[in-house]
DNA sequence: TATTATGCATAAGAAAATTATGTATATTTG
DNA sequence: CAAATATACATAATTTTCTTATGCATAATA
């Protein structure tokens, strides 16, 4: 994923941003978005992705959609209601996370 | 260690910090002081942290002490050189993972 | 024509945590 | 004073999540 440790347990996080924003995506294009947005810093690995979009989906987080392009599949996922739930819990965790950890690295921010 | 899996893979990074601020720490000191400072928010539980102090230790990060008090042991762990400069990645790979995250996350972080 | 890109998927293994124990002493509380 | 909690270490079984390695198939490019 990348050549830090830390994004074990983030990829859920940002497959769900990603979909929020963007109605709905397929996988293969999940991975360029976001070695796009990072210019490269964080490659998504397919490994990876396709059993969490598979766990997505089992956990009524994600829905899908199968389209064929240039008679090629697509499996389009997009969010349920419940996965626009879980999407704003997860930013919140996030959020809370780089706060926490700002807060142990960086003692003069608990101070203030 | 919290509500959150992001926590996954900063481990280290805690405790490393948490040596390069205060000399000198043991396994429970750590525990608690990660408690105290999180206001509760993060706590460090046992399974994980004594194999992570092993394993900084053999890979030359940590060297420790043991001393004995109130009759009760303690294995006091400080940073060697090699730990220090492993700090200085470990803090700097931190502030790259939120930075990529909150663009990622977070798509105004991106233009400026 | 061979390689790269697009698009999905899974299986074996590693890494890092959780959960559950285990041992032992010191202190506090009912 | 007995029981519970705090201090202090440790490991083993299991789970989660990722990497690495495959596998299949079509389209585009060199």
């Amino acid at each position: 994923m990348a050549n830090s440790k830390l994004y074990k347990g983030s990829l859920t996080t940002i497959i769900l941003k990603l979909l929020n924003e963007s109605d709905k995506m397929y996988g293969y294009e999940i991975t360029q978005k976001v070695k796009e947005i990072t210019k490269g810093e964080l490659k998504i690995t397919e490994g990876a992705l396709y059993p969490a979009l598979h766990k997505l989906e089992a956990d009524g987080l994600l829905e899908v959609e199968i389209k064929k392009v240039d008679n090629r599949l697509r499996k389009y996922y997009k969010l349920t209601e419940k996965g626009n739930k879980e999407t704003v819990n997860k930013l919140n965790e996030l959020q809370e996370y780089i706060k926490t950890m700002q807060i142990l690295v960086n003692p003069k921010f608990g101070l203030e």
